[in-house]
DNA sequence: GCCA
DNA sequence: CAGTACG
DNA sequence: TGGCCGATACTG
């Protein structure tokens, strides 16, 4: 491994795929693969005889083509793609048995096939989370199960279950199918239609309530990284209250942080008051000391708030950064948008499904009133289409998604979601980990680690758990400060703004986002001459946050290509790099706490693009999607680097300020804090 | 999954 | 090329 | 029914 600590090569070590990591634990892969050991369903016994008629039937009419269907692209989901469903042969004839097995394909869930091999029930019922049977009743459903199986608590519903799905076109609660264990209450007969018995259902979903505080998958986390998380959620509840929150201080050493004050942000359309927001926006002239005045590094935001308008495009909508009014909803749909992109293929239209949830999502989360009141509602919000509609009907009548709570219960989902907060692990990543029997991050790291396998296991163990850990604002402050300075030192006159999360007005940030440009205002120097300037600008810097050992790793440094064409296109010099600060100045005793590493980014830009950049790399996620969708419709095509018209690409358009960007694509300037149109 |  | 990152 | 962010950029 070459010493990519404090050694910094300038080959960057790179963010390594899990996946060509080593490959030396598979000897706890057979029984956890939630993927692998599912078998499509059998497609021999399409026109099976002796098959029930009505099952066929009901497949066959509403959608004709879902037999021949290849099992793994079904043309409705409808459970969740993580159901792995295992049906019991007692009682069943062959041809009813795959008739179900396909049902189930088709509504986009996994068949847990036993191999004709290994005879045991056991095992293929270790992969299931639910198995489905004709039986109806409990004891007899016991001994078909066998000890192990029951020790795992799968539940056995009745098949009509299935059925009942897809007439609802969505997933629909199991209690009153569920045939072994025994409910407490008295479940309705498995026959019986779910909606006949809707608060038996309530009662008996009343102990694993909807409830926007519930994290199963924290289980996972290495160290005891919730405090951040409950931070920010007791700043978000502060919001709903429309106070503030006191902010205990967890990351000792770093000052406290200060956003419970931030005000609640009414949009107009919600308060004919005159909208007020916030902007941020770290100036070193405004550096924080002591925080007994207003927070020094939030700075009045005194335009118009945009009214809410119901458009299917983020960025036309005010979006805080917790809904006032549906953030429980939001928080449901998230955990199956979050399914969908552990699962999705990339060949399928698969790919889009969770897009089309982080749509619906935001849409939903900038809705000015409580869906609540009055559920129906949803159906006209832009972004809301039939089946997240019924989703939303659910969850107001039910308390919580079926879908999302079957998610929520599932052990594996939970795993590979908290893989994804690694960096360098993707879905693919998650997936192939998990197959591969990684349980935790120690696993993540001998199967060759997320980011850097150059690292190598102890390095990797010491690294990424800091990484978990999100950035107090007040630090990324003092980053910020200690990237700018640099850059004076060899470049006087530069401007800056910290960007993503943090200029929405988060708590905390998973990273820093530097932003800088000459500062025309104030450039002693003035502009950087060339393109190569900068590049070697930013290189200086990085060499100079080496020597002080400020910069631990460089991730990568972008190279981004100058041409477009014929013509030559300006671009942003972009380093993602890890550093490991000093204690903050002040820290006092707490000064202990040894410091953690932090992922950085540093983009340096010019001053004629500096609104681009900002924009570009304040985000959210959903908003840079679809600013960069406005631009297409508007005749221009939007990135960090500029914007530029179709008709004459090569040519950049000034654009100093992000309200240039608004203002050329039609869009309201929306004030950072409104953007937080992600989850 | 949703929409032009 | 797929997978991932970056908002 | 086609398109969904970026003529992103990097790694293996």
């Amino acid at each position: 491994m070459s010493s990519t600590r404090l050694g910094v090569p300038l080959r960057s070590p790179g963010r390594a795929r899990l996946v060509s990591a080593t490959s030396a634990t598979s000897s706890q892969t057979a029984p956890s693969s939630p993927l692998g050991s599912a078998a499509p369903a059998p497609s021999r016994a399409g026109s099976g005889a002796s098959a029930p008629r009505t099952l066929h039937a009901l497949v066959r009419a509403r959608t004709p083509d879902a037999l021949s269907a290849p099992a793994g692209s079904p043309s409705k989901r409808i459970l969740a793609p993580s159901t792995r469903v295992h049906v019991l042969p007692d009682k069943l004839g062959q041809a009813h048995i795959d008739a179900l097995r396909q049902l189930v394909a088709h509504l986009g869930a996994l068949n847990v096939v036993r191999s004709s091999h290994t005879a045991s029930v056991a095992v293929s019922l270790d992969y299931a989370t639910v198995v489905l049977s004709e039986i109806r009743a409990p004891k007899r459903a016991e001994r078909a199960l066998g000890d192990e199986a029951e020790s795992r608590g799968v539940p056995v519903l009745h098949h009509s279950w299935l059925t009942a799905c897809l007439e609802a076109g969505i997933q629909v609660p199991h209690e009153a199918y569920q045939i072994y264990p025994r409910l407490t209450a008295p479940a309705a007969s498995a026959s019986a239609s779910a909606s006949a018995s809707a608060s038996a259902l309530k009662r008996a979903a009343s102990n694993e309530p909807a409830s926007p505080r519930r994290h199963p998958e924290k289980i996972l986390r290495l160290e005891e990284s919730g405090t951040e998380e409950e931070q920010e959620q007791d700043e978000a509840y502060a919001a709903l209250r429309g106070g503030y929150a006191s902010a205990e201080e967890e990351e000792g050493g770093y000052g406290s942080h200060e956003e419970g004050t931030l005000p609640v942000m009414v949009p107009r359309g919600i308060d004919k008051g005159k909208g007020r927001a916030l902007d941020v926006d770290a100036s070193p002239s405004r550096r924080a000391s002591a925080s007994p005045t207003p927070p020094p590094h939030v700075v009045a935001y005194e335009g118009a708030v945009p009214a809410w308008q119901n458009s299917a495009n983020a960025c036309f909508r005010p979006t805080p950064i917790r809904s006032m009014f549906n953030q429980p909803l939001v928080d449901e749909l998230e955990v199956i948008r979050v399914s969908r992109v552990l699962f999705e293929k990339n060949g399928a239209r698969d790919q889009h499904n969770s897009a089309a949830y982080g749509r619906a999502i935001s849409a939903i989360k900038a809705y000015p009133h409580p869906l609540a009141k009055d559920p129906k509602k949803a159906k006209e919000i832009a972004g809301v289409g039939a089946k997240i509609y019924k989703a939303v009907l659910q969850f107001y009548e039910l308390g919580y998604v079926a879908e999302a709570r079957a998610i929520r219960g599932d052990q594996s989902h939970a795993i590979m979601k908290s893989f994804l907060d690694f960096y360098g692990v993707g879905p693919a990543g998650a997936r192939k980990a998990y197959q591969q029997g990684a349980r935790s991050l120690q696993d993540l790291c001998s199967l060759g680690g997320s980011y850097s396998d150059r690292l190598g296991r102890e390095e990797c163990l010491r690294i990424l758990p800091d990484l978990l850990h999100r950035i107090p604002r007040r630090e990324c402050e003092f980053i910020a400060e200690l990237i700018h300075d640099e850059f004076e030192k060899i470049h006087p006159g530069m401007k800056y703004t910290i960007c993503g999360g943090y200029r929405r007005g988060k708590a905390t940030s998973g990273d820093v986002d530097v932003v800088l440009a000459p500062d025309p205002e104030k450039a002693p120097v003035g502009d950087l001459k060339s393109l190569k300037h900068q590049t070697r600008l930013l290189h200086q810097v990085l060499e100079a946050l080496k020597k002080k050992a400020v910069m631990t790793h460089i991730v990568s440094v972008a190279q981004p290509s100058e041409y477009y064409g014929e013509a030559i296109v300006p671009h942003c010099d972009i380093a993602e790099i890890v550093v490991l600060p000093p204690s903050l100045p002040g820290a006092g005793a707490d000064a202990t706490k040894r410091p953690r590493y932090r992922r950085v980014d540093i983009i340096l830009t010019r001053a004629e693009v500096y609104g681009a950049t900002v924009l570009g790399w304040t985000g959210s996620k959903q908003f840079e999607k679809d600013i960069r969708r406005q631009a297409r419709q508007q005749g221009y095509k939007f990135h960090s680097t500029g914007l530029v018209r179709l008709e004459q690409p090569g040519v950049t358009l000034d654009t100093p300020q992000e309200q240039d960007i608004f203002e050329l694509l039609g869009v309201p300037y929306m004030p950072p804090h409104l953007r937080n149109c992600d989850a």
